[in-house]
Parts: C-alpha cells; sequence; structure tokens
DNA sequence: AACCAGGACGTGA
DNA sequence: TCACGTCATGGT
C-alpha cells in the first residue's frame, strides 16, 4: 500500500507539478493558467507564509473557503485587503456588517463571519506561537480539515490536510473504503509517508488539483489516468 | 437549471 | 457515536 501511495504522488507530481500552496493574494502568481488559481501561487517555495500578516491571511482562507470554491474565498480575502483587515487586529475593528458584505461572496457570510472573528481573537491571543491541534478544534468553525489546513499551510506543521476530495478519490480507486473516516484517512496517508512538510504540501494540493479534473461531475473518475497506473 | 464548491455545527436518536 | 438538516453565494 505503500508503494501504491507514494507512486501516485509521484505520477500527480509528474502530471501537474508543484503546485506552490497556499495562495498568498499579495504575491504574483508564476503559473496564472493553474486551476482554481489566482495570484499567489509560489511553486516549490515551502518558506511562506513568513510575515504574521500573511499567516493569517491563510488562517482567513482556511474557514472562507469551507464548502466554498477557491475563487470566491479569494474575491472575499480581496474584498478584505481592501479594507485593509488582513490584520487581525483591524478585522476585529470591523463592524459585523460590513465584515459580512466583505464575505458574502464566499457564502455562508453569517456563521463565516463569527468564525473569523473567533479565529482572529484566537490568533491574536496566540501572540506568534503555533497552536496545538486541539486548541484549533476548540474554536469554534475549525473542524478536522481547517485545523490541518491551518497547521501545514500556515504554520509548516506535518499534519496531512485530508477533505471531500481525497476520500471521494482514493474509495473510487478502492484503496479505501468509502465509509473511511477523517482521522483514518489522515492515519491512512501519515503512517505511509515520510514526515516531510513539502509532500504533505504538494499531496493535499496535488489531490485538489486532480480532483478538479477528473472528480468534479458525475461520473466521478472517467479517463483517471491513476486508474492505467494501478493496473500495472 | 440542477448541481456543487479545498466543511462545520447543532440536534435527536 | 452517528446520521441528517442547515448554512448561502456564485460558477459551470
Amino acid at each position: 500500500m505503500q508503494a501504491k501511495i507514494i507512486g501516485i504522488y509521484d505520477k500527480l507530481y509528474r502530471l501537474y507539478g508543484p503546485q506552490g500552496w497556499w495562495p498568498l493574494i499579495n504575491l504574483n502568481s508564476t503559473n496564472p493558467h493553474k486551476t482554481g488559481a489566482i495570484r499567489g501561487y509560489h511553486p516549490g517555495n515551502y518558506s511562506l507564509p513568513e510575515e504574521r500578516n500573511d499567516v493569517y491571511e491563510v488562517i482567513l482562507g482556511a474557514i472562507l473557503t469551507q464548502n466554498t470554491a477557491w475563487l470566491q474565498a479569494k474575491t472575499a480575502l480581496l474584498n478584505l485587503n481592501e479594507l485593509n483587515a488582513i490584520a487581525p487586529e483591524k478585522l476585529l475593528s470591523l463592524d459585523d456588517e460590513t465584515l459580512k458584505l466583505a464575505i458574502r461572496c464566499a457564502g455562508f457570510l453569517n456563521q463565516k463571519a463569527i468564525y473569523i472573528k473567533e479565529i482572529s481573537k484566537f490568533f491574536i491571543e496566540l501572540n506568534g506561537r503555533v497552536p496545538k491541534r486541539k486548541e484549533l478544534l476548540n474554536v469554534k468553525g475549525v473542524g478536522n480539515e481547517t485545523a490541518d489546513s491551518i497547521l501545514l499551510y500556515a504554520y509548516k506543521q506535518p499534519q496531512f490536510v485530508v477533505d471531500t476530495y481525497t476520500k471521494r478519490i482514493f474509495s473510487y480507486l478502492g484503496l479505501v473504503g468509502e465509509d473511511i473516516k477523517y482521522m483514518e484517512l489522515k492515519e491512512f496517508f501519515e503512517s505511509n509517508l515520510e514526515k516531510n512538510i513539502a509532500v504533505y504540501n504538494e499531496y493535499h494540493a496535488l489531490i485538489v488539483e486532480h480532483a478538479k479534473r477528473y472528480y468534479n461531475k458525475k461520473p466521478y473518475g472517467v479517463n483517471d489516468p491513476l486508474k492505467k497506473l494501478l493496473n500495472q
């Protein structure tokens, strides 16, 4: 199984190349035509984010993109940027109506406005410290995937991120059961991969890119090149 | 015009 | 624990 997991990674990496997650709105993309991409992809650069407010921006994006296309989350981030609110203190100073207007394009505006303010308070309290996974899960609006996304992409911690695409692809390919739970699927990857930030970073991003091409409309998996790989 | 997007929470069984 | 309804806008 380990060989398959690594083989799939190698195949996806050869197909799509480094994805350079997480996008940051203030960077110019070096790959403007990537699926779902805006500005901010930085392929092969795993040192980002470095600035405090860039870390914060990744966290905001993780909340805003919950069950929402990244393009819409990005628009919300650009709106917040126009308000100079990609900084926790400034965001918390916004009144709720202004905040909701800025993020409404990302959907779930009422709850996401609450979640964003909650995580902003938490971020300030951290005072630069890297949060524990359990601490993040205690913040309202942060579930398993968002916690792992924040830890991996904002804080560069080795936490594998699982999402609905991951379950869809790997259960379709018969590598895991359809009813596998989040933590089980997370462990499935982490126990079979080297504990490497770049690998975790790219693997999740590559899965999303692959899913957008072959698993975003039914029937899933049509012409998926991974099927050939697994049949060899 | 249905379908779904880089999910999480609250509720009742 | 677990299945299920709810949250909401916008692109394809």
